[in-house]
DNA sequence: ACACCTGTTCTACAACCTGTAGTATTACAC
DNA sequence: GTGTAATACTACAGGTTGTAGAACAGGTGT
C-alpha cells in the first residue's frame, strides 16, 4: 500500500463508510455537510477518485452504485501512522509517543487506555517470542 | 500555530537545521542531495518559503544569511502529532497508539522505551493533580 | 415515440503546495 | 567600473483537492 494521503473531504467520506458500511452517492451527499450541501456530482467525483486510489469499491445494483470502504479502518490507521512515523521520526515509534504525550492531548483517562494497550502488546510480543 | 504541512525537501532542511543549529544557504546546498545537487537558488527558495511560514529565521551577517529553525524539534513534533491525532482519530491519542502498536514497527526495544515514557508521564500527571 | 426522471460519467477549473531553477539585482572588493 | 558572491524575483511543471456544470444512459409513464 502506497502513500495514503487523504484530504478532509475524502477522510469524511471514508469515515462515513466505515461507520455505515455501504452507502449510495445520494446517501453520502445527504450525510456530508448538512449545512451547505454539496452537488451530487461533487460527491461522485470524490468517490471516483478514491476508487482509483483503491480506497473504496462499489457494486452496481439496478443502476445505482453502493460504495463501501476497500480498506479497513484498522489497516488504514496502521498505514497512515506507519508513514507518519517513518517520515517524521525516522521509524522510531517511541519518538512519536514521546511527542504525543507532550502534546497536551493526553489526559489521565487516555493515559490509562494507552497503558493498557502497551501491556497487551507486551504480552503479545512475549507469546510470539515463546513460539519462535 | 496553524497546519504545519511539510514536504520532503522542507523536512530535510529543517532536520538539518535542528541537527546543526545554523547554516548558510551554501552549506545547506552542500548537505542536501549529495548525489544530484540542487541549484543554489532552489535551496534559497525553499528557505524563503519556510521563513514565510515561520518555520525558520535568518540573521544577516556580512551579506550572508545564516538560517536556523524557528520552531524546536519538540514543538514541531507535538504540533504535527497533535494535528495528526485530531484529524485521524478525533483527538483520541489512545487510538493512535493502538494503531501504532499494530503497525509492525514496534519491536520489543521500542516497546520498552514507550513503556518508560508512559510511566514517566503518569508520574508527571500525578504530581500535577496533587498540586491543583 | 417522446418526454422525464434518476443516476452516472466526463470535463473543467480554481486554489494550493512543492520542487526546481534561470535571471536579475545588489553590494562589496580590488 | 568590472568581477564576484550572495540574495531576490519570477516562472513553471506536476500533483492533490474541492467543487460542480453539462452530457449521457436507462427506465417509466402516457
Amino acid at each position: 500500500m502506497k502513500a495514503m494521503k487523504l484530504g478532509g473531504r475524502q477522510l469524511a467520506v471514508i469515515k462515513l463508510l466505515w461507520e455505515r458500511g455501504e452507502m449510495t452517492i445520494a446517501e453520502l451527499q445527504g450525510a456530508l455537510d448538512v449545512e451547505s450541501p454539496l452537488a451530487y456530482s461533487t460527491v461522485a467525483t470524490v468517490l471516483a477518485r478514491m476508487e482509483k486510489k483503491g480506497l473504496v469499491t462499489h457494486r452496481d445494483e439496478d443502476r445505482t452504485y453502493y460504495y463501501r470502504a476497500a480498506v479497513s479502518q484498522e489497516r488504514a490507521g496502521q498505514t497512515m501512522v506507519g508513514e507518519f512515523v517513518e517520515r517524521l521520526f525516522g521509524g522510531k515509534p517511541s519518538e512519536l509517543v514521546n511527542h504525543l504525550l507532550d502534546s497536551d492531548q493526553v489526559d489521565s483517562k487516555e493515559l490509562q487506555r494507552i497503558k493498557t494497550l502497551v501491556q497487551q502488546h507486551e504480552a503479545k510480543l512475549k507469546k510470539q517470542e515463546g513460539r519462535s
